[in-house]
DNA sequence: CTGGATCCTAGTAGATACTG
DNA sequence: CAGTATCTACTAGGATCCAG
């Protein structure tokens, strides 16, 4: 463990190192963002195809998503003023910094989504009873 | 980049790698789970010492996301009962397991706090014009 | 001490319809 | 195509009171 991590741990939580990660974690953490980003993360897209790729999103949604997204700096928005308009995302450096540590996450989801369901599994079953 | 980190990327986000990253996010990017899990990583904690330390969370809360992590398997809840009950809280191995994964989304968001907090005020700027 | 039960409020998601 | 506007329904979260 680094002198970086050390430091994560080294605090009580309402210290800053662990507040700051409440804040991300919010934007990141909502239903659609982790999905737009991993998806940015391989091409740049425009607003439809995004929409069209990511089942289930709602219009309003999507939007606002994107907009969270932009305000933090994580999406570039390029508008192209043509007939009809076209608006392409892209991530920022910045929001490509973030795909390594979503990916982490991401692979501690996929190896662990077994062990997780199974704990929900019994945890429901004990409730029951 | 090893080949399960490809493995992550070489999908469409609609597939199963991305899919599952979701509900792990919407676990712990609530409010109060992550500062929970980070809080229980250094020691197991009694529930009105949880209280203290997390400062702001109401009784209610505090309740709810213990219930969902051990839920999901990563906190152990062992009643002790004596006068007055005694409840511990503790990680779980699959709890510790996740510890690693959201250090490094901490590292990140300490990282680039700045950075986001000054794309947010650039932004609310232009959106005044 | 550890919560369960209840009530209340504000914010947020989703559907739908409309616009440049 | 790329949104905005509006309305409704749901839910998260806090406050409070009660119980084992």
């Amino acid at each position: 463990m680094d002198v970086t991590q050390s430091a994560m741990l080294d605090h009580e939580p309402t210290h800053q190192g662990c507040r700051v990660v409440a804040p991300v974690l919010a934007r990141i953490g909502d239903k659609w963002s982790v999905l737009v980003v991993m998806l940015l993360s391989r091409q740049s897209c425009r607003f439809n195809e995004l929409k069209r790729r990511i089942d289930g999103i709602s219009q309003r949604m999507l939007t606002l998503t994107l907009r969270g997204l932009e305000r933090d700096g994580l999406v570039l928005r390029t508008v192209t003023p043509s007939v009809p308009p076209r608006v392409d995302y892209a991530l920022t450096e910045l929001g490509r910094s973030l795909c390594g540590p979503v990916i982490a996450l991401g692979q501690w989801a996929s190896a662990h989504v077994d062990e997780i369901e199974a704990a929900q599994a019994a945890f429901d079953a004990r409730a029951e009873g």
